[in-house]
DNA sequence: CAAGAAATGGCAAACGCTTGCCATGTGACC
DNA sequence: GGTCACATGGCAAGCGTTTGCCATTTCTTG
């Protein structure tokens, strides 16, 4: 009933068949130019007729590189990290490394796990969004190579969206709309990201002298609605800026359940554009990332500092561009009768 | 720059340290029973001391087994395939194994091509939506074992929706809306639970004295959308079932540009109650599926079929309950003035 | 044509762990 | 006290590659 564990041709079996050394057997498949171009065809050749296929475990065992690189994202369900995770796909396939992916569950202490029981399972670490500490990242990287996506750790390899930017974007866009305040419900408190927005949307607040106060942390989920709502509301904003656009979600769907119109009444603004933004209902104004672009990118900042490495790709662009996509969620300042 | 590769203990320093041989160290992490409680104590205690973790490459160079499987999903960017990915992220940690997530692109050949290229680097795969052949299918079983999702090909472990009572259940909810006939948009000719989806349809409608064609096969995406609504329209349905929401999604936007409102004019049903499908303009009328159970189902599945299995979980509940959820994108039949 | 360089292939020692088999020690039982 | 089964630990042979080093050949050059 079991498979047929059917005995599969070593590389000793297509070095006695063709009549070689197992080294040059190896050779002809891991250093081409170190072996005959004509004794490599021949073991070439006798390999495919056997069905030879190397054996990764023991490659990785005799080499010390697994070819395998870890993907690490705190909530594979939300579609923020989707994007992240496909473009990383696809990077580590071209590169010919095997992905594996961890859930790090918004939790620290999982990430730090994660990274502890994967170390040597896999020659390096895309992590994105992480939740550890500076210090513990950098310790983390003493052992084995990290790129890290939205998230700037000194001495690292990172890859983040230009929050800078983006932020100015948002806030423009508000103003131009009227709002002289608004509202960012932030996530939680160990993201980087989040904080790198609100910093973002503060200086760029101050610039136009708009007032911009912050509450939260929520949790960044639509379940995280209902809590920024009601504080938001309590509040008088007239526009609240989300953490990402989970919550943006969250919050209109608990805005409309207490009778608030947006962008009537008030104006949501998310941050990711992830799918569903565009036909939720209003449709959400956002921010977007290229998130495919940052998995793809962090993967390549990776292999750059993985040993043997032959691409040379490094280009200077590892802040990517945003982008804010206005849709329905916002609209003009209410003329409250106040 | 690069991480200190500063040299990690290894089994045979923490048998020096402990005074004890290589194989009793390896015992006291592998076969607990095998080996005097105090000993292994001692040795675990040395090892902690050191800093000590096995390398998994060479555990699983050793033993033949990786602790690893491989998950195949057609496209991690569909919500759908998130919560298998959960799932299965999750009951693989359950059982101490690493999860290698590998994504199809909804195409039979670079599956193949996937199963062949990890299949000696995992102890299984998981594959979800196959696009492969039942043949080709038992074929690779005949290498490594595998459990599938939505997907029924004998002498396999499965794990799939009850579509023949979800599809029952869509049938009647439209008949009681008086609909008299219906269109499915299907999606790939491939995808078996296509083909379950319009076969339990077709009997339903059967049943029910309606009337059921089906268009496609279309992309089950967004994008299939337009094409898929250009057919429907033009044969005068009334209501149209898609192979799964995001094509539906697809649809009602595709109606909505061309005028069409939903559901006064036309009904729209989709698979899978994916996130977004809840807040899509209008919301749309779908059935659910349990698909983290099912990834976690699966994986349970597989681990059975490990040599070494100690978990006996295996209960006969592999056919997982499905249910529709009524939203706002069906409603009753339009009349017509012909 | 000799001498040194470069190309090529082989040998054998890792890599770090697992596991079959054997030796010894221990207590049970008669 | 002798026999035996069982518990426990050690030995050493793998597992299938990679790779440093050396020996031969084959080229280059002056």
């Amino acid at each position: 009933m079991g498979p047929v564990p059917q005995r599969r041709p070593t590389l000793n079996d297509v070095a006695e068949a063709a009549g070689v050394a197992a080294s040059t057997v190896s050779r002809a498949f891991t250093r081409p130019q170190r072996i005959n171009h004509r004794t490599r065809a021949h073991v070439l050749r006798v390999a495919e007729e056997l069905g030879y296929v190397p054996n990764p475990t023991a490659q990785a065992l005799g080499s010390g590189r697994t070819r395998t690189i870890a993907l690490l994202v705190p909530d594979i369900t939300n579609p923020y990290f989707s994007g992240v995770i496909k473009g990383a796909e696809r990077a580590a396939a071209a590169a010919g490394l095997t992905l594996v992916l961890g859930d790090t569950a918004e939790n620290p202490t999982a990430e730090a796990e994660l990274v502890r029981r994967l170390e040597r399972a896999v020659d390096g670490f895309v992590i994105s969004a992480s939740r550890l500490t500076d210090d513990e990242l950098r310790a983390a990287a003493e052992r084995s190579p990290i790129a890290l996506v939205n998230r700037a750790t000194a001495g690292l390899g990172c890859v983040v969206a230009d929050y800078d930017s983006g932020t100015r974007q948002i806030v423009d866009h508000l103003a131009s709309y009227g709002h002289r305040s608004f509202v960012f419900a932030g996530g939680p408190a160990e993201s980087w990201s989040g904080a790198r927005r609100w910093h973002g949307l503060q200086a760029a607040a101050a610039e136009k002298g708009m007032e911009a106060r912050r509450f939260g942390p929520y949790m960044p989920t639509l379940g995280g609605g209902p809590a920024a709502v009601d504080a938001a509301v309590a509040s008088g904003a007239t526009a609240v800026v989300c953490h990402n656009d989970m919550l943006a979600i969250g919050v209109m769907r608990r805005l409309a359940e207490r009778g608030h119109r947006v962008p009537e009444d008030v104006s949501v603004v998310g941050f990711d554009d992830v799918f569903g933004a565009e036909f939720c209902q209003p449709t959400l104004t956002t921010l977007a990332e290229r998130t495919a672009d940052a998995g793809a990118r962090a993967v390549e900042v990776l292999v750059q500092q993985l040993p043997h490495r032959q691409t040379e790709v490094e280009g200077p662009t590892r802040v990517l561009p945003t982008h804010l996509v206005v849709r329905g969620s916002t609209g003009p300042v209410p003329v409250r009768d106040e």
